[in-house]
Formats: C-alpha cells, structure tokens, sequence
DNA sequence: AATTTTATTGTTATATTATTACATAGTTAC
DNA sequence: GTAACTATGTAATAATATAACAATAAAATT
C-alpha cells in the first residue's frame, strides 16, 4: 500500500521531527511546549499536525497513554495495523513488527465472519530491565 | 482465576447498573449526568468506581474512545485480556470472545522471547448494518 | 464497648487532553 | 487573476481525568 501524502507540510516536520527524536512516546502538550520556539503556539496546530501524521502512519498513538511514537516498522508504511508492548514501570514502549502477528490479526475473523481492516494491539507487561 | 472482590460498594453498584444496562460505551461524564439523581454528584466518585470496575472486570474501558463498557464475555473474569470489535461509522462496539484469539496473543512471545501478562485489542471496522 | 485501622464517600479545585470556530495566508487549478 | 483548496494562526472552550483533603462508615483489635 503507498503512501499516501509526498511531503510533509512545515508544521508536520517539525512536530514529526520532535517526535523521532524521542526515544518514547510524548504527550501532545509535551510536544507543544517542545515546539513553541519553533513558533507553534497553540494546541490545534500540534493536533493537526499529529492527526495527519497519525493518519499517514509516520507515527502512532498509544492509546491507553495518550502518546505518540515514531513509527520505525519499516513494514508498516500502513497506519491501520499496530502492535506495541509497554511495560507498566517504566512505560518503555516498542512497536512489534512480528509478520506473523499482523497476518493471524489481519485474517482474523470473529464469530459472524466479519474481517476488520484495522486493528491496535497493546500488550503489557514488564520489559527486561523491571523485570 | 478467581473473582477479586466479593461485593460491590454502593458507588460502584450504581455505576455498574448505568453502564451494564447501556447496550454501548458510556463516557465518564454521561455516566456521571446520569447518576447524579442517585447523588454521585462529581467526578472523582465516578472515576473511582470505574477504576474498581475495571479493575476486578467488571467493566472495559475502551481505550480509543474514553469510553466504559460492560463485560459480557462470561469467560472473562479477568481484566487483562481484552479483545473488541469497533463499527468506525455507528461506534458499535462489541467484546470478542474467541479462545483460539486469546491463547494466541496470551502465548505471544516478542523476538526477544518476552511474553506479556496482559493486552487489550481494538479491531475497527464496519459493522454488519453499515456495510 | 471503645479504640484503632481501613475502606469508602463527599467536595472543591485543578490538571490534562482535545476540539470548535473563525480569521488569515499561501498554493494550485483553471 | 480568480476560485478553490490547503495550511496556518489565534482565542476560546469542551471533554477527560486527577489531586488533595475532609468526613463517614465498616471492620478488626483490644
Ligand atoms: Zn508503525
Ligand atoms: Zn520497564
Ligand atoms: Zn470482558
Ligand atoms: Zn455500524
């Protein structure tokens, strides 16, 4: 599936590029601080920027953190199949890119047959240093 | 795995019943407007009950939609393993009960050989009615 | 029964997350 | 060049969630 925009408007870099810059997920208000001397002031401009690049997959909210993360799955250039793992101490989070794990949930089918064409999956636990 | 509470305080009683007789997610705050004539008048009353809720398995919290909702999955006692499907245009949301689904992802190992105690997966799609 | 402890509730205020609405500026299509 | 569209700037506000502390109630201990 191609992408779906070619460049990235000046406000997107800049919050896409604060973003990669993170090893972790950042909060909207985070970001927004971060880019304030860059000259974006104001939430919807972050909101916006995010919504898109969401959208386009370059990033990916964690849902129960209310977070974004770059995303680094090479294989998923598509922003509708996720997958993450979060340790609940230090709320380290990677993404999975387990091709197995994305065909079994994209070819799942629940009772009445119905397949989805978009899913988000978290799995939490402890990483290997809180363990 | 046994049940963790044995009963329910009065506050978590009253937010039970509002959300068990919803056939949908309910926000915190319709959830609060609508126990306020059972004198749940704030916020943190309602909060609290749902945490409780949540916590012992009662409810679900749908993460992409801040929004709580009965579980009906009889084979869910437990509040770690979670699994629903989203109508992306009525915001239908159902819980998946699949045995296969959850001894898949229970036993899903990381390539780094992590497993993982708990998950939540949210399949979006549209629902039967309207495709 | 009185005391201590624990769990629950009530209340106010505030923090955090996100959107609406509308004005302005830049870009593309014709 | 004008229209249509896209992106941006800005102020205000809506929606979601928690902190902090006081008051009650229930359970356990003496
Ligand atoms: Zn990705
Ligand atoms: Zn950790
Ligand atoms: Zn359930
Ligand atoms: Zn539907």
């Amino acid at each position: 599936m191609a992408q779906k925009q070619e460049y990235l408007s000046k406000n997107q870099k800049i919050v896409l590029d604060i973003i990669e810059k993170s090893a972790q997920p950042m909060k909207a208000y985070s970001i927004l601080f971060n880019v304030q001397k860059k000259g974006l002031k104001a939430p919807p401009q972050v909101y916006r920027a995010l919504d898109k690049l969401v959208e386009i997959g370059k990033i990916h909210k964690i849902e129960s953190r209310n977070a974004f993360i770059a995303c680094r799955n090479s294989a998923c250039t598509i922003a509708n199949a996720t997958a993450f793992s979060i340790c609940e101490s230090c709320e380290d989070v990677k993404e999975i890119s387990s091709s197995k794990l994305s065909k079994y949930l994209s070819n799942f089918q629940d009772k009445e047959g119905m397949k989805y064409n978009k899913y988000n999956l978290e799995f939490f636990g402890l990483c290997k240093k809180c363990k």
